[in-house]
DNA sequence: TATACTTTTCAGTAGTGACGGAAATTTCGG
DNA sequence: CCGAAATTTCCGTCACTACTGAAAAGTATA
């Protein structure tokens, strides 16, 4: 088996992206890879297929794996493992997610809280910085809040409220004090 | 003026949160320093404050106003350059949000296109590709014009959008087909 | 226009993280 | 229980990016 040139470009370009997010590049393209492909690979396969040494595809493999947008599996009569990915993208994006609040949004919001307690026994030169940490952290709970709640649907519902962004925002763009409600 | 302990936590914090973002800690530290500051601060103070060479924060500086989340501002009396952040973060948030969408998201779309379209001549071998290319290409789409509706919003209504996570949840989640309505 | 002050650019350096290869470990078939 | 196959771990190397210091460019004032 090997590469077309849609799923090579679609994979360089992932990889790209994924640097861009702060996720390593052959990480990215492994997930690329799985992703694109019709049936699950070894690690020796996927090795060859991106060219990078099988050492760097098990590690990367692992760390797919802990994110949980990877699984092993495995077909009779090869002792090989086999990786295939989440094939469904809206799921693999809740599950980044998931991921990427437990690891950067609820330290955060620990850290800000700290600061902001900190902060309130200190003099007035801290008086701005507390008010400026405060909104951060409102804002950081906004957010999480919102997600949690949206979190909780299951994906065909998740889709319908993606793809009503326009009503949404009629719905609540139009509830200004003085303005008359649109509906 | 010297950093108190709540602020130079936060932007230590700040440091690390931008790297997991792919984007650099000196950029993400001087733009957290700028935000709690209570004035403006010339290039010179930053660079004493963060412990980091003069070159860096000029470097530093011009990305984050490439950005457009920090500006420059001038004080009468003093010849120096001196710069502030945006301090709100509603605000800060749309900003970087539509930055990202413009660097990332619509060339990925682009690319993706380009990519389905070129499976589509393919031989039988890349239709599995091509359909999990082709989905991609919609979760994409569909993400960047729920973007676009929210984004032209004001503030406000932004920010009642994010606090209305389980009533949008409830409305949304209910219209299952076989479900009963939940309210 | 000259001079002092400020900012930017640039080229070299350093530090970090990704990567490869080999060795160690584990797993499975005989 | 042994040997082969597969996987993981570990450590040295490499590459990349961030960073610094110095030089250059720009700017305002006298």
């Amino acid at each position: 088996m090997e590469l077309t040139p849609a799923a090579k470009k679609f994979i360089l370009h992932w990889g790209e992206m994924g640097q861009a997010w702060g996720i390593n590049r052959t990480m990215a393209q492994v997930h690329a890879l799985l992703f694109v492909a019709p049936d699950s690979l070894d690690a020796e396969e996927i090795s060859r297929l991106l060219d990078v040494s099988r050492s760097n595809v098990s590690t990367s493999l692992r760390e797919l794996m802990t994110w949980g947008i990877v699984k092993r599996v495995h077909v009779i009569g090869d002792r090989r493992d086999r990786f295939e990915a989440l094939k469904d993208v809206m799921e693999t994006f809740r599950v980044i997610m998931a991921e990427r609040k437990r690891r950067e949004m609820d330290p955060t919001i620990a850290l800000l809280e700290h600061c902001v307690e900190e902060a309130e026994g200190g003099d007035s030169r801290d008086d701005y910085t507390r008010e400026q940490l405060e909104k951060m952290l409102d804002f950081t709970r906004m957010l999480t809040t919102w997600y949690s709640q949206i979190d909780r649907l299951p994906t065909p519902a998740l889709r319908r409220i993606f793809t009503a962004g326009a009503k949404i925002a009629r719905m609540f763009g139009a509830q200004a004090p003085q303005e008359a409600n649109v509906n």
